[in-house]
RNA sequence: GGGGGCGUAGCUCAGUUGGUUAGAGCGCCGGCCUGUCACGCCGGAGGUCGCGGGUUCGAGUCCCGUCGCUCCCGCCA
């Protein structure tokens, strides 16, 4: 950071000092970060924005300073004026970064008075989230929360520059609006001009941005918020915000690489260990077939292997039915572990759970022979057969399902992410990113009888439009670790398709109309072909951070001031009720009164 | 909406089979201490065991209800 311009606070970093700096006259200003009080003298780390430096006040030279700090305590505020002196050699703490040096005090004014913080702010340990939630202004004073806002600035300050220098335009689409189709709830804001009805928060501004492709605008982004009224997970907040941008005259290809020039650039300024661009692609069809699910951890191996080759004339019954009636037999190598029958049996479990009637595990033995349930039911043909194909070797564990392809592919996927858990198969420190691409544009509904699509509606179909299951869509998704931090795609330029698409979906015209009619109008008025699309700002920055597990990332860590998983908000207090004269004026009449904490008989 | 886990001092947690006065570390307060840097030493304060009800001679501990946090499913790209 450039030195502060120099006023009666301060006019240097308490981060900044160095060796070399020895010797000149110093103001700093900043909180206590701890106070080590010897009688005679006293030592103070002072903290700011960059960083702490040892405070040192002396008895005899300054007995008024020392007097002061005597009395100081633990986020009291200050500024301190003093030399700064390189430190005995003895006493250099190669921990910090200013560890050579420290002020002479001679001067010190307390600016303000500090409460005992209700969670301690000079170590990283965990504490209730509940807490830090609701003293968040106190929970950003620790470093690597304060470093994580910092970390998100650099993100969406690569972002813009990144963009600006690509003819992009940032461009503000309304909060205020009408209900958008993404598909998930949506929040509600009552009309006192129009008391009964609604504006609804957006879920993306994908109609909106679409509008200024046709508006002619060519290169728009936003940083946009968005809203979903849904139960909140540790990756899922109700408010959050992506990175949205689209562009007109343009296919995949330029999108993607759009998108990996201005992610790369975020990736090399914030020193995140991952491949530079062009990043590998996967079509959806692989990814299913060989990770079991669409976005894919490809950091380790474990890849699923379809077995109904080996078990083409097989009589075990769970195998040979399963075949005969459209599902398949696939398999994993989860190599050679040591597992009990009771963890067997807990992933049998997990299987049930999803889906499976059950799960096939064998241990390979020396000689070939199977430690198996079902090794008598194979012939020696099938089980060497089976063995080839997961390229299997003795002590493996090889674990198998025969079921409907979608069902087999969920359990081995989720299998196969369980075990890298369990065995801890991924390197600490390694990331992949890739490309999913040429998903199916729909896949049916069978409980509501239509078509539903994989991206949203607004996705360019590929193929014929009288054979909706066969129809590829020009989407795409960008995968990191396993996670889905964005997608997009070639959206549906003319009317008459997206109309088409509309009619898949279950909407008549008259739907169609009523919600989004003029984005339909729009599209008469000469839509040129254009694409886009968005990437979950939060979820980057937190991975960036490395605020997650194996399995989840945390996006609480990476916003200013987060919910609780029920949507609360504890600092303020937000949700509250509202008083009686705005609901009057909003022609609004609560039903269900608002609970009562600790009030039985409530709801 | 459903299921699991948790709730004990400001923070992090322990608390046996239901038993008499509920503990530890850190923090806080006071005293001592001139080279510490998670300073050290001595002393002290601090508890509605989330809340309500029940069982019991007796409940932090068992039961029911409820509130809150959290994870998972549903929902949600």
């Amino acid at each position: 950071m450039k030195p502060p311009r120099p006023n009666a606070y301060r006019d240097t970093w308490a981060g900044s000092p160095r060796a070399d700096d020895a010797g000149r006259e110093l103001r700093v200003a900043g909180w206590v970060h701890r106070r080590r009080d010897h009688g005679g003298l006293v030592f103070i780390d002072l903290r700011d924005r960059t960083g702490l430096l040892q405070l040192v006040f002396h008895p005899e030279s300054a007995p008024e300073a020392h007097a002061v700090a005597g009395e100081l305590r633990p986020e009291d505020v200050l500024t301190a004026t003093g030399a700064l002196s390189a430190r005995d050699p003895a006493n250099v703490n190669p921990d910090m970064d200013t560890g050579e040096v420290e002020l002479d005090v001679s001067a010190v004014e307390q600016l303000a008075d500090s409460d005992t913080p209700p969670f301690p702010l000079d170590e990283d340990r965990d504490v209730d989230e509940l807490v830090r939630m609701r003293y968040r202004y106190l929970d950003l004073r620790r470093e690597r929360q304060r470093d994580t806002l910092i970390l998100r600035d650099r993100v969406t300050q690569t972002i813009r520059r990144s963009l600006g220098e690509r003819d992009f335009v940032e461009v503000e689409t309304p909060v205020l609006t009408r209900s958008t189709p993404e598909g998930a709830r949506d929040f509600l804001v009552p009309s006192r001009q129009q008391p009964g009805s609604f504006f609804a928060l957006p879920q993306s501004p994908q109609l909106f941005k679409e509008l200024l492709m046709v508006a002619g605008l060519e290169r728009y982004f936003q940083i946009a918020r968005c809203f979903r009224d849904e139960d909140p997970r540790a990756d899922r907040q109700p408010e959050f915000t992506q990175l949205d941008l689209e562009m007109s005259f343009v296919e995949e290809e330029d999108v993607i690489s759009v998108m990996e020039s201005v992610l790369g650039a975020v990736f090399e300024a914030t020193g995140f260990p991952v491949a530079a661009p062009p990043w590998p692609r996967l079509p959806y069809d692989d990814a299913i077939a060989r990770y079991g699910i669409d976005r894919p951890d490809t950091r380790f191996g474990m890849e699923i292997v379809d077995l109904g080759g080996a078990l083409a004339d097989t009589e075990f019954k769970v195998f040979s039915g399963a075949l005969g009636s459209g599902g398949v037999v696939r398999g994993i190598n989860a190599g050679r572990r040591e597992v009990a029958r009771s963890e067997l049996d807990g992933l049998t479990e997990l299987a049930q759970r999803l889906g499976a009637k059950g799960l096939v595990w064998a241990f390979v033995e020396v000689d070939g022979g199977w430690r198996s349930p079902v090794a008598k039911f194979l012939g020696d043909g099938e089980r060497a057969a089976m063995a080839a194909a997961l390229d299997a070797q003795p002590g493996d564990l090889l674990l198998a399902v025969a079921d409907q392809p979608k069902v087999a592919a969920a359990v081995l996927g989720q299998l196969r992410l369980e075990l890298a858990e369990r065995f801890s198969l991924v390197e600490e420190g390694r990331h992949d990113i890739h490309w999913v691409h040429d998903f199916p544009m729909f896949d049916w509904n069978e409980g509501e009888q239509r078509w539903d699509p994989l991206h949203h509606p607004f996705t360019a179909p590929e193929g014929d439009l009288d054979d909706p299951g066969s129809l590829r869509s020009r989407g795409y998704d960008l995968v990191l670790d396993g996670f889905e931090i964005g997608g997009g795609s070639i959206r549906s330029h003319r009317l008459d398709v997206q109309e088409r698409v509309f009619e898949l979906i279950g909407l008549t015209p008259e739907q169609a109309r009523e919600r989004f009619g003029f984005f339909l109008e729009a599209l008469r008025y000469g839509a040129p072909p254009h694409g886009g699309i968005a990437m979950g700002l939060d979820r980057i920055v937190s991975l960036i951070a490395g605020w997650r597990t194996l399995r989840e990332v945390n996006i609480r860590e990476s916003i200013t001031f987060p919910k609780t998983a029920t949507g609360a908000d504890p600092l303020t207090g937000a949700p509250a009720p509202a008083e009686e004269r705005q609901l009057k004026d909003l022609g609004l009449k609560v039903v269900a009164p608002p609970k009562a904490p600790g009030e039985p008989g409530s709801e």
